[in-house]
DNA sequence: TGGATTTCTTGATCTGAATCAAGGACGATC
DNA sequence: GATCGTCCTTGATTCAGATCAAGAAATCCA
């Protein structure tokens, strides 16, 4: 890599554990790459090769049944990790929603470099613990919620994770913005069908919470609404 | 505490990444507690007071709904660890699901502790990394499974679980075993009612696939036609 | 510019699991 | 060993969301 100290998410991914000379050296392991729409970069069940920071763009983490059925299982924004390290195996498969720019280590190189780095680990473990958080939020929702409080959860779910901007302190809800999911995905993340999706948010238009300017934008017209009808804790 | 040495868990929970003399000094922020079936050790939404590894017994991990619906999002073996390390609220409930030996810490002290134990830090990762694995495996399971193949999951998985010993190596699926879990519980790991639990549960007892001697055991009586049903990956 | 393709919406119907409603079996207590 | 309370099973019915089936609206590209 050419120079991390560059880098915008320099301050927000894992890599903000890091000195600039300790930064260097993680520079060295890695390479950022640029990967298209559509493609997927780790295979559910496969050896877990790589792992990397998302520099741009947006990527799917999803789990499938031999028939064919998907369920995604996250969300991945810019800053954040992806792969799976300390492990032989990937059981999740890795999908750019949007095109995207990577910066990509060898899992073997990164997990050597963590051991010998807390701070990164450190800052890992927190990732990982949110994430876990996160999963098991979306557990309740996949376990006990209606459609429409899928529905509502999710797009406050993405005013929100879409507002962070890369400045990590920052985060203002946005009430307007593009969905980075097509309306199968929308299905994929809630455990819906795409036709119950389509339905719901035609019904959320129709009531005035949320305005729909077209296929992929997401206007929220009365968030308090939105809010109610996402059954929150 | 008095001595971690001796302790039947020393070897598998978080604390075998650490030395006899760094043992000496945790042993020192912990305490030994017992905990009675049915007692919740942690409240969702409270401060995240206090964190632990569980010496025997196993306990649910739940997230809910303000009107009541509540979804298990996890079941604690001896070993793990249970809490919610470095934030400041801990977003779920733990609730003790039989009788239990806990090692409890204040999760401040043990916060800072971890900081400066990387080894301790690097297992509690892994641990988390595992926990993501499990918990995304459910999402799947929620989102996309069938009646029956949640019920042959979950019989699977107990088997599995219930067969590891506290020496860590060794793992043997049991097939005959004591559900931790009562009707209504499995239908809130499974999301379904108790209903369908024990309707799903008496026709693979009809079916010849599994038994149940009574209440809480089940015998697997042929894992293979089990597996199939679970549609597993 | 105009078809072809993909994606989304809407309607009609079906179905798996939820809900409603009894009973039955077990364990505890006296 | 009768009585109570809890947990579990089974049956009848309902319903939310899936499935089946057209169309409509964007998007692609030739």
């Amino acid at each position: 890599m050419k120079d991390c100290s560059q880098c915008v998410v320099r301050n927000s991914a894992i890599c903000a554990a890091l000195m600039a000379d300790e930064l260097e050296v993680l520079g060295q392991l890695g390479r950022k790459q640029r990967v298209s729409k559509g493609q997927t970069l780790v295979w559910e069940g496969d050896d877990s090769i790589i792992v990397a920071n998302v520099i741009s763009g947006i990527l799917k983490v999803s789990m499938s049944i031999s028939d064919g059925r998907e369920q995604i299982v996250g969300v991945v924004f810019p800053a954040d990790f992806i792969g799976r390290p300390f492990g032989q195996k990937s059981p999740y498969s890795v999908t750019a929603l949007s095109d995207a720019e990577l910066c990509i280590f060898s899992r073997s190189s990164f997990d050597a470099f963590a051991r010998n780095h807390p701070a990164l680990e450190h800052k890992l473990l927190q990732r990982t613990l949110e994430e876990l958080d996160r999963a098991r939020e979306w557990m309740l929702l996949l376990g006990k919620k209606t459609a429409t409080e899928r529905i509502a959860t999710l797009l406050l779910e993405m005013s929100i994770r879409l507002g962070e901007t890369g400045c990590s302190v920052e985060q203002n809800e946005l009430n307007e913005f593009a969905l980075p999911l097509d309306r199968q995905q929308m299905g994929d993340v809630l455990g819906l069908t795409i036709e119950t999706v389509s339905r719901q948010l035609s019904r959320l238009k129709a009531d005035g919470v949320i305005g729909l300017p077209d296929r992929r934008m997401v206007s929220i017209q009365d968030r308090r609404r939105l809010q109610d009808l996402s059954a929150a804790a």
